[in-house]
DNA sequence: TTTTTTGCAAAACCTTTGCAGTTGG
DNA sequence: CCAACTGCAAAGGTTTTGCAAAAAA
């Protein structure tokens, strides 16, 4: 499958708690790193790179895409950051953090974060059917969320 | 999401049998459609649209790739083909049919399609949890296979 | 100073599109 | 005959890479 590995998950609660992690890691500490990790603490839910490189829409400085999905790159090895799959947009990156498993409604696009606790059922459904082991983190479960499957039933 | 809309899947068991689905629809049957056909049949499992142009690696004749996506386009359109995303690479193609769901490996690869009322006691966790509906035939499930969730463990 | 990181430009990769010519029905 | 389809070439969107200049430690 060719996933860039990511490290470790780690919980960070703030920008300076990241940059704490970084410099742990003898990782450096740069404006465009820390414009990275600012981006997605600002942010509502999964980003891309481009948006983050936008500032969110100019609500933030703009940055270099190549830097930002070279900074995407070292903060999901450093385990700071995880990346979805939706659809067939480009790839949302997160902070990584407790909520890191998703569903995505295939008809209004929202990501739904869900503690991995809860899919844990959804799990075992899998592993006594099929012994798959399966993980819902980068790759998401998509279908038709709850509002859109009401929608459609009614 | 903005996925292609397929139509309502049809199996057919044999490329005269395809060719004639696409002759009831109005549709004609060329040379570089009948091919694409021929290599879904020929394949072992969903194929890229690269590997298709190639005649899969030269065992049928080669075509142009933006005709081989034509031909998926319509063929998905018809009913006849679905398509699937694995892990970071190009999207794979697959005759529709009853087994149009899908387990990936995302150790080494595999692909493993089986058919969607195996998986509905996995639909329904995720329904009792989330209200959420899942569906599987365009992103699958990821995660370990039996085999590599074993090594894993051993 | 030394190594990492940046910004820009260019390329790679997958997919789509425009268009003039060919072909299926 | 005429609409559908082809092959080629070019572009589109996302991501990666090369490299010299800049900046962090």
């Amino acid at each position: 499958m060719t996933v860039a590995k990511a490290g470790t998950p780690i919980r960070v609660t703030s920008v300076e708690g990241a940059v704490a992690a970084l410099r742990e890691r003898g990782l450096r500490v740069s404006a465009a790193r820390r414009l990275v990790l600012e981006s997605l603490f600002a942010a509502e839910g999964p980003v891309s790179a481009d948006r983050i490189a936008d500032g969110l829409e100019g609500r933030l400085p703009r940055s270099d895409l190549s830097s930002v999905y070279r900074n995407l790159e070292t903060l999901e090895g450093a385990g700071l950051v995880r990346h979805v799959h939706v659809g067939h947009g480009p790839g949302l990156y997160a902070l990584a953090g407790p909520a890191q498993e998703f569903l995505v409604c295939e008809r209004c696009d929202v990501v739904i974060a869900v503690d991995p606790a809860a899919l844990e059922p959804v799990r075992d459904a899998i592993r006594a059917a099929f012994g798959h082991e399966a993980r819902f983190s980068h790759f998401p479960i998509v279908g038709l969320c709850r509002r859109c499957a009401a929608q459609t039933a009614g």
